[in-house]
RNA sequence: GGGUAAGUAGCCAAGUGGCCAACGGCAACAGACUGUAAAUCUGUCCUCUUCGGAGUUCGGUGGUUCGAAUCCAUCCUUGCCCA
């Protein structure tokens, strides 16, 4: 399999320096992309480059994650318009765990010749003495140079410190160290990376007089046709880790997004082949309502990120949130399902006496709870038939809750609008 | 420092003595329709409310007036022009 081909059909290539596909039509290359601490794990954003490496290992060359301990210590100013908060060790060394963590996941570490490898930039930096860094590398590459980078150029009406300027040639160092030591001749990474990317390149020249053959491939951005960002939902970031992404919600992103969307995203993000998608795209013309490709997307992607039971969990709870589940279907779930369909969801405590007597629905929403703000919205939703208790429409100001209402003996599921759910645990 | 224009709800923006909780638009939130969509249409959109109302707003402070977002004084902030 050719990986530049199997980059163009997918609409991932964004640019590549000359030379680049021969190199690869010609032997194992060894590449490697690296990966920014800045977060205890990697949002869907990232996944764009693990499915790189990915498709990069798959094409049969050898695929290097690299992540930033020293890069992470400086900060990245691409695409940044103001200099960035500086991170703890501490938190710096927690993130790159995590991180590690997951990149083992995707790739394979045990294939012989092409097997995945971690490195971790800060095993190289961490010797490294200021002066030796400017003497050995820092001559080799002109202010100039630097300063014609948009990364930097971009930033000289507000300014930027010296330690972010020196982001790029800490980069670059990395292309270079990589090459000498373990015969890495391609950068791969996003296409706001290519001056950092060059910056490596050209170093590797300069540093041995010419001599020293290194090149940069760099893949699109994902974009999203509403022209807002991708990776992001109205409740913030989609990240890999369960925790702060439930694999309900990750599975759940994918399913939502739009039939422009999904046409591109199929490609960067399933391991399917060409014959396959382009299939799944014609019988998603016309039948849009059907959504086979977002579901085909999703379950693929949360297989990948989290597992087959994940998915399987969030698709029946995606049942039971948006199908045509009713009061009953409800009440047949187990404690156990309830919990694992409701995680997540806002949950609020009251006690059981409270209920026995029955609780004036206005009271429940707005006093006991703070599902809604006040009495007065909470009037105004009910009326506007937006109140579902149980799924069962409530639209009585006057209507009692009592614990005949209770699933399982203790929950209440209240629905608010299509798609808030919250949960009042009774104890 | 001198001159000048302006500051109104989450944002944009009308209002220049009573009919102002304040036109309109965007965003947001609900409802209908739908595919858990887009588009469209409807309602809500300062706060609380026993839905009858009540309370607090128009950069800040003080004043004029029966009554002020609107007039006066003063202070603060911002844009523009000159130095």
């Amino acid at each position: 399999m050719n990986f530049v081909e199997e980059l163009r059909w997918r609409g991932m290539l964004h640019d590549m320096m000359p030379g680049t596909e021969d190199l690869l039509n010609k032997e194992i290359v060894k590449g490697y992309i690296g990966f920014d601490p800045t977060a205890d794990s990697l949002g869907i954003g990232n996944m764009v480059q693990v499915m790189t490496l990915l498709h990069f290992q798959r094409c049969g060359h050898k695929p290097i994650a690299l992540v930033g301990g020293a890069t992470g210590m400086v900060g990245d100013p691409s695409g940044k318009s103001v200099e960035r908060n500086m991170l703890s060790e501490e938190t710096l060394q927690h993130n790159l765990a995590c991180q590690k963590k997951q990149l083992e996941k995707f790739l394979d570490f045990d294939c012989g010749a092409n097997s995945a490898e971690i490195v971790n930039n800060y095993d190289w930096f961490k010797e490294f003495s200021f002066l030796e860094f400017i003497r050995d590398t820092g001559r080799y590459i002109t202010v100039n140079y630097m300063m014609s980078k948009d990364s930097v150029k971009n930033r000289l009406e507000n300014g930027m410190s010296f330690t972010e300027f020196c982001y790029q040639l800490i980069q670059g160092y990395d292309f270079y160290h990589l090459w000498k030591t373990q015969g890495v001749k391609l950068q791969l990474g996003g296409s706001d990376q290519w001056g950092n990317i060059v910056t490596g390149t050209e170093l590797i020249r300069r540093k041995t007089n010419g001599e020293g053959e290194a090149f940069a491939l760099t893949t699109q951005l994902i974009k999203k046709t509403d022209g807002t960002k991708f990776g992001k939902s109205e409740s913030g970031n989609i990240w890999l880790d369960a925790n702060r992404t439930s694999p309900y919600k990750f599975y759940q992103f994918w399913l939502n997004a739009a039939d422009e969307d999904v046409k591109n995203w199929i490609k960067v993000f399933s391991m399917k082949g060409k014959e396959e998608i382009e299939d799944l795209i014609l019988q998603h013309q016309g039948n849009e309502h059907l959504r086979i490709l977002q579901k085909a997307l999703a379950e693929e992607i949360t297989i990948r990120v989290h597992s087959q039971e994940d998915l399987e969990q969030a698709q029946k709870a995606s049942e039971i949130l948006f199908g045509k589940a009713t009061k009953e279907n409800l009440m047949q779930l187990s404690d156990a399902q309830l919990q694992d369909i409701f995680e997540g969801v806002p949950t609020f405590n009251i006690s059981k006496d409270k209920l026995s007597g029955g609780i004036n629905i206005l009271d429940l929403l707005a006093q006991e709870t703070s599902i809604l703000a006040s009495k007065g919205e909470a009037r105004k939703m009910l009326t506007s038939n937006a109140i579902a208790i149980n799924l069962d429409k409530i639209t009585d100001v006057n209507a009692s809750i009592d614990s005949t209402y209770l699933l399982n003996g203790k929950y209440i599921v209240v629905k608010k609008g299509k798609k808030d759910y919250f949960l009042v645990v009774v104890a």
